[in-house]
Order: structure tokens, then C-alpha cells, then sequence
DNA sequence: GCCTAGGTCCCGTAA
DNA sequence: TTACGGGGCCTAGGC
């Protein structure tokens, strides 16, 4: 248990010194803006941080109930009865969390020095990069033509010629196609016939595709390929690529 | 500063109580499993709550830097050197997320009982359900027959019958629509048209829609209309429907 | 600034 | 369980 006279010289002091802060306690919770929302009382954890993050946890679920992105104006208000903590944000719209503590069993901050980047791997662009240096397992005679090519809005994947200098769009997914993937590399598709004119091919390449989706893409003229692959450190590796063509059981 | 012992009881005790746990301190993060990533050496915050939950949070930004869903089984382990907490999860895959502090600022453990839900105001879902209630203001004579209909995957917003009896297709969205709205939109109306035959018509509805999506709109002769809403509580409220066929230049 | 798409997306819901 | 779409999505990248 902490007093709400300390507990706002804790979240006070974190604003002031761009520390992280951390409060844990019983409160109420109203937002409005994009959306509005209320949540009664219960036991939350807020975390607010030097660049203006906003977030209050329940304790489940990774998602944060209610947040605020980077920006947001904090402001705190101690009486005898509470604590507020209020988030607003002006931009891109006004919005504004309002975090009401009626008991607070931990409040404080920490500096927080840190200038490391995330390293990843596996991610598409990874796997696009990897698929284009050897186009040949994809099928024959595929020769990468560009890589991230613009289209009137969106970008291909892969642009690649196959062994007739037909062109061909490949979309990559690191996970299971659906509908949307299909779709997608449909639009490209499309796009690519009316501007470049002639036979246009699509190959979506992913781990797997679901039913539905690999029927519309059957009706659609596209192709798919199964994208086996392998996450690694340093990097992904793409373990095999088989062409398939068969029957939808297979998926 | 805590000792890596000190900090190990919290955290085991947290795991041990269902508890939510809060440590901050230096770190590096390693995870493997659906992607992979390393993180090296710097200031976080970890949470791990009583569902399994994980989080590792750097000092800005909204999103986790390393997370893991519920479900995550939990162990630690200190040494003289440091504290290493891993989590591991096997569903839906197999999935590991090890951190190894090498200085704890804080640790420590606290009860969250919380039975409430947020009641969220302004959801695509409301939205549509105030449309579906006065389809009239979209366009005269329309009338609505199924809301979330689903299809033969996906589900439209609304079904709906024009003064001719021709089959709408309505699409509600609550923010600006982009390209796959229209996608979205388009397949439903292809597949009615397919299972149901005749016309069938597709409306999309939206605050505002980018000028490609627009095109693409217009060349899959489907429909637009503005939809202007207001945020309110205790709900949203439609503020005024007008039917939009002019140019573009109007988005 | 807008627009487009990726994400270890997460999450709820319905079949 | 799978699959599909919403999300106050967030975030990065291109223009």
C-alpha cells in the first residue's frame, strides 16, 4: 500500500526525468476518442513511459485494455480519496485516457537506458529476399526481375520472368494464406495486366493456404507454392520449395 | 538495486500465487519460435502475468519488444552473475523467450483480482448495428434482411434489399477504408452474385475512403457512401448518412 | 502528411 | 479446432 500523495511524487518524478513508471493498484478507467470506453473497478497495472506511452494492463491477455501511443500529455491529480492519472493526446485526434486509482499498492520509477534494436529473423522480407537469390527452386527458368515493386499503390514482393518472359508476381507470406493473401496478389495481378499488358502469372508462396482460399485462387488463374522454411540465427533458411498443383486435400 | 536472489523469490513467488509479476532491469532478450530475435543489452520492464502472459517492454513505444501470449510456462533461475527468466510455450507451436538479467532495479509480485470487462463504445459492430436500423438514410427503400451473413468464409456486414429487390452487400467500416475494404467488399458481392444470381449490389460505407480504394470502387462498380459518426457514451451515433456519387476530388 | 502492407500481429466469434 | 475479420489495431517504409 502507498499513499496517493507518494504515489503522484512517484509518476511526478518519472515525468519530469523521462523515467519509466509503474503503477499498481485498484482503479477505474474511462477513454475517448477514436472509440470510448469505460472499465470498473478493478486491479491494473499502468505504465507510462519517457516518450509518452500510455498503457493499463489487466492481469491477462498480452493486449493492454487501454493505451495511448507515444505523445501523449500526462497529467496526475492526488486528493485524499485518489489518485488520477490522465493521458491526452492531440494528435492525429484528440483522445484521453483518464485512470482513477482508488488504492494504489505500488508506484514507481526507473530510469531507463537503452539504445538496442531488435534483432529479427524470419520476417517476409527476409524470406522474399532469400526466395529471390534462387527464383530456379520456385520453378525453372524464373528470373528475378525487382524486389519491393511499387505498384499504383502496394508493392509486389517479387517481380519475376519466367522461361517464356511471361511476368510473373509472386506474393510471399511467413504464415498460413487466406483469403486476403489471395486477394491481394490478385489486385497485383490485375494491375500488372493493364499496365504492362500480355500474360500476367501470380504465385502465392506460403506455408500453407486455407481451403477456401486456394479454391479462389484456383478461380482466379493464380498459382501457389508451398514455402517451406527453416527460422535460423543469423537467418531463415528456406528448406525446400515443391511446386504444387494437386488437389485440395493436400492442404 | 535488488539482489538476483531477492528477485528470483519475487518473481517465484508471483508464479507460484498467480500473482502479476513486474521486474525492471538491464537485460537481453533471446526468442525463438514463430520468428527469431535477440535483443542485447539494456533497460526493460518484464511482466509476467498470472495467466502466462509475457511481456518485455523497452522504454518507448506501445508495442512489447518480446512478448508471449497466455499459456507460457514460467521458470527462473539465479546465479551469482544474473537472473534468467525463460518462458516456454508449445501451442500453437513451440515457442521460448529467455531473459537474462544482469542488474535487477526492481522486482516484485501483486494480487490483481479483476472481474471487469471494458464496455467499448463506437465498434464496427455498433456502427452497423445503428445503420441496420435505419437503412432508409443510406438510400430510399432499402430494407435490411440479415446482419453479419455469412458467407461461404467471411461474413458481410449487412444484407440488404433495394426498392428494385436487388440483393445489397453493405460494408461498414469505422475507419478510413483503404484497398482491401474494397477487396473485401467485392468478394462478397462476386460470391453472392454467384450463389444467388441476379444483381447484386455492394455498398461500401466508411468515414472516408483513399483515392486508389475509390478507384478501385468505381471500376468494380460498386458504391460509396460517407458515413459520418459520432463517438458517444453510452453509444455512437450516426450523425448524418448522405449518398456520395460525385468525383473524386471530393476524398 | 497520406497510403499501403506486415505483424512472433492479438483477439473474439462462429462453424 | 480452424478460419475469418476487427482492432481505439501498431509500426515501418515509400512517396
Amino acid at each position: 500500500m502507498t499513499g496517493f500523495a507518494e504515489a503522484k511524487r512517484a509518476v511526478d518524478e518519472a515525468l519530469d526525468k523521462a523515467k519509466l513508471c509503474v503503477v499498481v493498484g485498484e482503479c477505474r478507467v474511462r477513454y475517448e476518442g477514436r472509440a470510448a470506453s469505460k472499465l470498473s473497478e478493478g486491479d491494473r497495472l499502468l505504465i507510462i513511459k519517457p516518450d509518452g506511452t500510455f498503457l493499463v494492463h489487466q492481469g491477462s491477455k498480452m493486449a493492454a485494455i487501454n493505451y495511448q501511443g507515444p505523445g501523449a500529455a500526462i497529467t496526475t491529480a492526488a486528493s485524499e480519496g485518489g489518485l488520477t492519472v490522465t493521458a491526452q493526446r492531440l494528435k492525429p485526434l484528440k483522445e484521453t485516457i483518464e485512470v482513477e486509482f482508488s488504492r494504489v499498492d505500488f508506484a514507481g520509477s526507473f530510469e531507463m537506458r537503452d539504445d538496442k534494436k531488435l534483432k529479427l529473423f524470419g520476417s517476409e522480407r527476409e524470406l522474399s529476399g532469400l526466395l529471390m537469390q534462387d527464383l530456379n527452386v520456385l520453378e525453372k527458368g524464373l528470373r528475378p526481375l525487382k524486389k519491393e515493386s511499387a505498384m499504383p499503390k502496394g508493392a509486389v514482393d517479387i517481380l519475376a520472368e519466367d522461361a517464356l518472359g511471361h511476368l510473373v508476381a509472386i506474393e510471399v507470406k511467413r504464415r498460413d494464406a487466406g483469403l486476403a493473401a489471395v486477394t491481394q496478389l490478385n489486385r497485383y495481378v490485375h494491375e500488372l495486366r493493364k499496365r504492362k499488358g500480355g500474360v500476367v502469372r501470380g504465385i502465392l508462396c506460403s506455408p500453407s493456404i486455407t481451403a477456401n482460399a486456394h479454391k479462389m485462387l484456383e478461380q482466379e488463374g493464380l498459382e501457389y507454392v508451398k514455402l517451406d522454411y527453416e527460422i535460423g540465427n543469423p537467418c531463415a533458411k528456406i528448406r525446400g520449395l515443391e511446386k504444387k498443383q494437386r488437389d485440395l486435400h493436400e492442404y
